[in-house]
DNA sequence: AACGATTGCGGGAACGTTCCCGATAAAAAT
DNA sequence: ATTTTTATCGGGAACGTTCCCGCAATCGTT
């Protein structure tokens, strides 16, 4: 950090007051057009610039929020953290982005130390480990603004964005019911994301809907990445019969599962349709494509912005509220079946 | 922000002056030991937390530094990111994210805005557009500390950390005529990047080698993204006589391009063999699978960190370094042929 | 017994702002 | 001519720290 301008060399330079040249970049009506012009034109040629240090430690906001996601590498949460910055930015605000790295320890880690640099509000995606909420709530009891999107803890007053997991889980199964699947399994996420039940309950009603049974040897637990859609796959193929289609918790874990599948030598989507959820640029790629639900990631990381927002300027007196987003089937080969 | 407990509240408690709590909490010697545990002891039990912004206000610097990328979508970045944060978390810096867009427009305001925030220093990839130079020298100028990384400026004194990209593009390129390709097409990155230069001379240096003549016409204008790919390999496909193979500036850009030699019936690699580079998760889920140099990208980001800390810890007195890290050709299905 | 050295602590300025309050002078109102 | 208003400005405290300096009491030394 080197030498700056500050208020008080242009004051001395122009033989003002502090206070008075404050005033004049704050643009206050009690200062002589004359001297605020003055004390613009020296600030411009010096080229000044307000410490925002003194500035948060005066006002006692740092125009600054923190954003917890468990992983950047896919690009789900960048997307949505473009969009929030959409929003944050043109008000002022920094981001700070932390990544805990699906570790709930890490998670925690973070908050605090964000917390230790006085930002002004949270934007949360929990890790698939995070169970333990009194972190949120000493948040949500000091009046620090927070918001879920995502990912989002049940039991806690906290304002959230999600996408409407239930009826995207519900209508890709009953896409793949109309694709004359009978024996759909469900790789399953993480126990302690809402996504998961939901997710989990629209594939349970699709399945009860279409008068198809449902069996609890096809709904195997799953974690959120490629590697564990692998395992779960794994999981699959030693059932003593195969089922006929897949809804994965998620595109990687989808992408897992085909890995597999494709190995076994068995066809997708002729022997097992398959899709997954949360479109990702690998849907495109993989061969066949997949078939995934599309979210709206920027929209998402808009609205949720949009909701800390509020909070923040109203002291987090807001109700909380829930903003829950559509999304869309993206239909393709790895679903669609010839004979339908 | 909240009403915190301030090292104030801890001092009025105890009938002690600020001072002497401050001394306490830092650990110095000229306070007594029963004092001190008393300070801890009532700090711990208020959770007192210290208010870093007058902490920075006062030692002139935040513990915080820049992080510049042109995109955080693909996982390269990302990853990057990932190794910056395990030396700089350690030391107690944040890192504020910021992504350009590809926009040197962006990338300037966002610099700016940073360092409005007064962080300690630099680390930037800079966009594919960015040619003028101006605020990098003022940075320089100022004592700012700044790095490079991945995608360095030439003709400005700043260190910075890349791959040996010259080598590595030889040694993919040499790869592909042992292959038995003879007419080998280059995808070429933007001119203002290093990187392109170096991996285009390592192409030509691979064909000379192998007395290969080199034809311009095989030489394509690129992006960095999978869209710029796809056109590429269009342009291509225009020609009289197609080549036998393509080295990609990168991975968007080879499965690009992979993307419209499928649609048009060419079999990769027996038509065209094709290598990508700087490894990316997609490289294994393409078929066929991408051949790849792979980047250290979590060493580059450790390596770009400890070079800041170095600037930021000698007040950029420290003459300027360039640290070439090594890579590794990961031959795959793309580019391996049956008749070798 | 007198001296300097050590130990432990407090006062107060400083970092760069903002903002409340009061001061002054000119202009307007009585 | 006196009072009130208006237009400009400055003084100075405050935000929460750190740190230099000085002061007092205790200790060991001659």
């Amino acid at each position: 950090m080197k030498q700056r301008i500050t208020i008080k060399d242009i004051a001395r330079e122009l033989s003002l007051s502090t206070s008075t040249v404050s005033r004049a970049l704050a643009d206050r009506w009690d200062v002589n057009p004359e001297t605020r012009k003055a004390v613009l034109e020296l600030a411009e040629k010096l080229n000044y610039k307000p410490n925002l240090l003194s500035v948060s430690l005066k006002q006692k906001q740092t125009f600054s929020v923190g954003v917890i996601v468990p992983e950047f590498i896919n690009a789900f949460f960048p997307e949505v953290i473009m969009g929030m910055q959409t929003v944050l930015e043109p008000e002022g605000y920094q981001l700070l982005i932390s990544q805990s790295n699906e570790s709930a320890e890490v998670e925690l880690k973070n908050m605090k130390a964000l917390e230790d640099r006085m930002v002004d509000g949270f934007m949360v995606s929990i890790t698939k480990e995070t169970r333990d909420m009194s972190y949120f709530r000493y948040l949500v009891d000091n009046r620090i603004p927070v918001v879920f999107f995502n990912r989002v803890a049940k039991d806690i007053p906290i304002s959230h964005v999600i996408i409407n997991d239930y009826k995207w889980a519900f209508l890709s199964v009953e896409h793949l019911i109309e694709q004359g699947c009978k024996r759909i399994a469900h790789l399953k996420g993480p126990d302690n994301l809402d996504i998961s039940h939901n997710r989990l309950k629209g594939y349970m009603d699709a399945l009860d809907k279409h008068h198809l049974p449902y069996d609890e040897n096809l709904v195997v637990n799953c974690g959120v990445m490629m590697e564990t859609g692998i395992l779960g796959a794994m999981q699959l193929l030693k059932l003593p019969e195969l089922p006929d289609g897949i809804f994965a918790i998620n595109d990687p874990v989808a992408i897992g599962a085909m890995k597999v599948l494709k190995k076994n030598g068995i066809k997708i989507p002729e022997d097992v349709a398959i899709a997954g959820f949360s479109e990702s640029k690998m849907a495109m790629i993989i061969e066949p494509n997949l078939t995934s639900v599309e979210q709206p990631t920027f929209e998402m990381g808009k609205a949720a912005a949009e909701l800390l927002l509020e909070q923040m300027k109203t002291n987090c007196k807001i109700a909380q509220r829930t903003i829950s987003l559509e999304a869309k089937l993206n239909i393709r080969e790895s679903s669609q079946r010839c004979t339908s």
